[in-house]
DNA sequence: CATGAATGAGTTTTCATTCAT
DNA sequence: TATGAATGAAAACTCATTCAT
């Protein structure tokens, strides 16, 4: 029984997540509007009113969905810097938990840049938005006063590292570059060199 | 009848650019499943069916709007560089040529960025791509054997600097930077620092 | 286990009624078509599921609870007349025990009138109606006989009888008379004053 | 050109009033809830997206056909009465009204009693309704005056008058009356004696 | 040529009903 | 027996496309 209940609960559990899964998949391949909430149900293996018991609406679905992904984005980039680090080795972990994340998330990075700030998204969304990019400011601009990265505003810091960030990854989904820990590792240097002072 | 037919023709050209006007600023702001056709036409000031005197389908109109803008951004890019200039100067001219771009199709930019890839592209939106990209990898390849740009894959050079550059784009769209002279010189020098040499 | 199937058999009368109950309110407000069944099971206190114990489908359920409030109906207008009393105070407590019942279950009232020939009651119903209409004929038709009230189509005096009763009671509902003692005593005298001699 | 311009007119006048047609027909047999847009559309020999150009939405369809028919009735009862008339033979026209009303636009008394209250009919339907109550109130306080018409509560009267015509009509439908010229005279008669003095 | 009303295929969403627990 | 999560058929509504004018 306890088995059986186990089997139930992780069946109930597997299925918010399934639908998100897919979500997130469909819509970084084919864009919110582009995605029918069935594809979305088929591919997650549920009936398409299954979605509508997880989520209101298909834009409660996307919000949610840029949420987690959003907060799970945050968590990795800055979740696990050492302070006690070298700056450019702490530069180094900060591009390294990028690329670890959009290796195991490919679909993830995908989605948040392709919504990125889409006229569907909430104020929620908006808000997680503030409160992944609030600590990576923060963190720039700890590093500016102590002369390591050039005194530029601290967006432009963000824009550029993960506008690169971005490009390589883009260019490696196009074909054009291989996604590996020597391209990724090239590109670093290049982006550290394009902040540093 | 010279006369009537240029008036006539003149017609036509204002028509048919109407309508590819009013689709990149809706197909940039709302994507291309979020546009309705008839949305085109009234902002474009047409009744809906004059949209398809010119398009076949809403699918040809985007990729019509694809390769005029891509063909467009090229043409904006590489030809107007001096091969008589310094590389830092040419560098320079390229990415001047870039923001001018920007400035004065931003709409263009979204639409372009919004678009790479997307699904409805057809073979020939795919060959315009190849256009372009082929004379900047030419360039950045001659930079390189001149070692005055890393020797990376030209791709990543690509990837990078237009990746920064589409990252400044969005920042100053959501806000976060101006879109100055300024800010786009400033950004210029860590695009620059990031791929010399 | 007498004890036991009692206490079991009032949980079973307890559910069905207050399933009926629900079902009675929530279609007198919105009818038929406009309710869901886990409205009803929700305003019944029971899970969904639990209604299908009960009723073969939502049509078996309207068609149980027409039944039974007509039949309660017919019953509390017809089987109290004391047959010795004079006809004025005959039709006076026939008129009284409309209006006992309309205060006493409002919403049956209006489910009842709502519901008239509704397309998806079923023969039984429809029986059920007659049931109730023919000792009410039986009774106009014997004091027509005895020349209390015109001689005109029984039907017809029911028809008014009734449906003026209806009016009153509606007019109550939207606010424009009040439901009182005083109110239905005076639209008695009218009513009376419609088809007597 | 003028005759084809006049059927393409006639045409696009008659989709308008067909849907109408055809949804009050449809509603007063099966409820608001109980119609389906399609079977408008089918019904009213248009498709179903058309209905949609003509009305926002399926709500906005059933207030529109509210608001028409009531006016139109209130225009029926009140607008020609001969204020010359003797007080019975202006109710006996007023009542002459509401039979010839009922017997040309019969689904229309259905559709009007049916949604009567309905929680779907907006502000204006409610307005609507009230400008049609005013002057048939005022008609009665005037008869009133004149020691006509019992003293009580005008809003008794119209539901008593009301209410029994509605019977007589509800009746006749469920075949239980002749809808016949001598049933309407011998109702009014009674509706007449329930309310004079 | 230009138009925009009309359409039906395709969306999003709801809900009667079932069934595993 | 009671439950309520799951479902898919069906409803409301949208929109790319056509065609009569």
């Amino acid at each position: 029984m306890t088995e059986a209940k186990a089997r139930y609960n992780r069946q109930i559990v597997d299925k918010r997540g399934a639908i998100l899964d897919a979500a997130c998949r469909l819509f970084a391949e084919r864009g919110f509007h582009g995605t029918t909430v069935p594809e979305v149900a088929d591919r997650a293996g549920v009936g398409a009113g299954t979605v509508y018991r997880y989520f209101e609406s298909k834009e409660a679905l996307v919000n949610a969905l840029y949420q987690e992904w959003k907060t799970e984005f945050g968590r990795a980039l800055m979740g696990k810097l050492d302070p006690q680090a070298s700056p450019r080795r702490q530069f180094h972990d900060f591009w390294q938990h990028m690329a670890e994340f959009a290796t195991k998330h490919p679909e993830a990075v995908s989605f948040l840049e392709l919504h990125h700030h889409a006229p569907y998204l909430d104020e929620k969304s908006r808000e997680c938005e503030e409160k992944v990019r609030g600590p990576i400011v923060s963190f720039i601009e700890d590093m500016q006063r102590r002369d390591i990265i050039k005194p530029i505003p601290p967006d432009m810091v963000m824009a550029i590292v993960y506008g690169a960030f971005v490009g390589i990854a883009k260019a490696a989904q196009g074909g054009y570059l291989q996604w590996s820990a020597e391209t990724l590792e090239t590109a670093e240097n290049c982006a550290w060199e394009a902040i540093r002072m």
